[in-house]
DNA sequence: TAAATTTTTGGAAGCGTTTCCAATTATAAA
DNA sequence: TTTATAATTGGAAACGCTTCCAAAAATTTA
């Protein structure tokens, strides 16, 4: 491999000059510029990176923590943070932090820091699986963090979210405007900061249009297929009569289509469906899912961006206002 | 940041006998060692990784080079791979080679020098979208590489692959044990290999079993839900009377059997369906799906470990035969 | 033309490690 | 005790880069 001097040394100048090439800053004449292009191209030079970072302290490279990688959404997304900092000679390094595997209550801020002194410029925190409490102790040390579908009051300018109340809102509202007065409920994870929003935002909406909703009609999810039909079992086996159910999530939704159909129930005709997060499958289940599109990549993108902006004096536009909106497809039916 | 001379500062010691004490080889005395943890301890240290690198030359970084990694199961496959890296105290680097979006013919390789110069010590070549000549070019002067879900003869020891011929097989003589006799086929994208290699173990199937199957049956989609619509679509058209179709994926035979059921057509009763990857969701099709699974995972680990075993000298058991497998669900009719 | 100013240049110093070797210390053998 | 052997130790050199500054060259001004 070649180094900087031996680029020096065949261009005939010294390594000061090729490093203010090589980085584009600093005054070079046009000659030398020209003399030490031809030896870096003549020697396939590459400058190494960990010298660099020894002595810059970048890293060009930032870091992905999260534990729900293995969501089906959220390759695309990884995918949209990749693009973004290739476009900007940025590289990603990921790190699944599984800390509920771990019988150590620091894990999570252990595979931070084992993040952290790996080397990255910044990081970004991918929903709620570590506690705001260890989320702003890291903040304190090492404050180029953003948060993905997560937010914390104290650092809220590096958090990217949208509203998940408005949007649990919505899809309440679009069962009541459809006529359903029996509504259930599959939740999210009611441990994670936005299931319980959406929760809310769903109850709310039946509130406001005085329509009652009992415990239960309510089952507590957690976003997986199985869950999902665990739980509308469940809910069948109650004997309710319902007309709809809002699912935390697509997953669940799916598996609630599915698990109505094996056992003889129509879907919309006997009971609606409406999902949450708009996954690509969602066009494609039988019947098609009417449910909530949710911003994800948008969020994503406003997030790498944000650190980018912030760590390398960028200035990408960053969208601060991510629509959530409402797909109607073919699971809800309108009974009024 | 402390570094490793305010540490040997600190405990009394040279620095030598710090960098023993860190990397656990070289002879220190017991008594020593307690002095420099307590030091290590009391300052916080950890070592700079990018002068490590420097002078060592390892990262302990692998790099994953993909293109497919909006994948459905490809993000479990991708936790798998960090997993394990994690567990052995490596990282992983992700680049999303996207070569079909840039007019570079050289995108490809281009990239992955980008990732190799970032420093990495292995990489894992992820599918089938970058050339066999790129890759056999790449190994020359990098050949600490393995491929995952692809094979090139040369290199069949770094390869991680099973019998896509097989499965296809498999799936083809599922149908016909079930008394199809009027078969179509949706295919997956004939430009990568393994698609390729199931659509001839699939065709071998029928041929064996002296199932004819004229060209106008088949149909050539590209894993994706809308060409899966796409495609059923244009078979229906055709008025063949087929009995059954095979998919080139689940995804693919999700958006049939969504596409059949919105025309009125029942699955199994009046089309099978045979999907292919057994992703997570082929349980909760309505109805489930009849699917091959496909190794996925088992080879992703065989090749993290391989790469692993190689790199920094372990001795991790390595898994080489992949077994694939029908799983009968309810998408698949038998009307013999 | 000479002086003042600006642009360009070379290379030493330093980043934080590992690796090596010579020197020191401890242990065993005589 | 002395000598031979083994274990432990300290620190200089090197890794390849960026940053800085003083020196040299080019340009402008008087």
């Amino acid at each position: 491999m070649a180094t900087i001097i031996d680029v020096a040394k065949l261009a005939g100048v010294g390594i000061g000059s090729v490093s203010r090439v090589i980085n584009g800053k600093g005054s070079v004449s046009e000659k030398t510029k020209q003399k030490i292009n031809n030896a870096i191209e003549a020697l396939n030079y590459k400058p190494n990176n960990s010298a660099r970072s020894l002595v810059s302290k970048k890293f060009n490279t930032i870091g992905i923590w999260g534990t729900e990688l293995a969501g089906t959404f959220n390759s695309q997304t990884l995918r949209v943070i990749d693009h973004e900092l290739i476009n900007h000679g940025k590289h990603c390094l990921v790190t699944n932090g599984d800390i509920s595997s771990k019988d150590n209550p620091n894990a999570a801020i252990q595979s931070v820091d084992d993040l952290i002194s790996k080397g990255c410029d910044g990081i970004i925190f991918w929903g709620t699986d570590i506690s705001n409490y260890d989320i702003t102790y890291i903040e304190k040390y090492f404050p180029n963090i953003v948060l993905l579908n997560n937010h914390i009051q104290q650092i809220d300018e590096k958090c990217f979210y949208f509203d998940h109340y408005r949007a649990g809102y919505m899809a309440g509202q679009h069962l009541v405007d459809n006529g359903h007065k029996s509504i259930a409920c599959i939740t999210g994870d009611l441990k994670t900061e936005d299931g319980r929003q959406r929760h809310q935002g769903f109850l709310d909406s039946l509130n406001d249009n005085a329509v009652a909703i009992s415990p239960e009609y309510i089952v507590e999810g957690d976003y997986s297929f199985l869950k999902g039909r665990q739980s509308i079992l469940d809910l069948l086996k109650r004997d309710l009569g319902f007309s709809a159910v809002f699912c935390g999530n697509d997953k669940t939704a799916m598996a609630a289509i599915s698990t109505l159909v094996i056992n003889q129930i129509r879907v919309p005709e006997d009971i609606s469906i409406v999902g949450y997060d708009d996954y690509d499958m969602a066009a494609f289940t039988s019947p098609s899912l009417t449910t909530i599109r949710v911003p994800f990549d948008d969020m994503a993108l406003a997030a790498v961006r944000y650190l980018l902006n912030n760590l390398y004096d960028l200035n990408l536009t960053i969208q601060h206002n991510f629509q959530v909106e409402l797909i109607q497809r073919n699971s809800v039916n309108n009974i009024s």
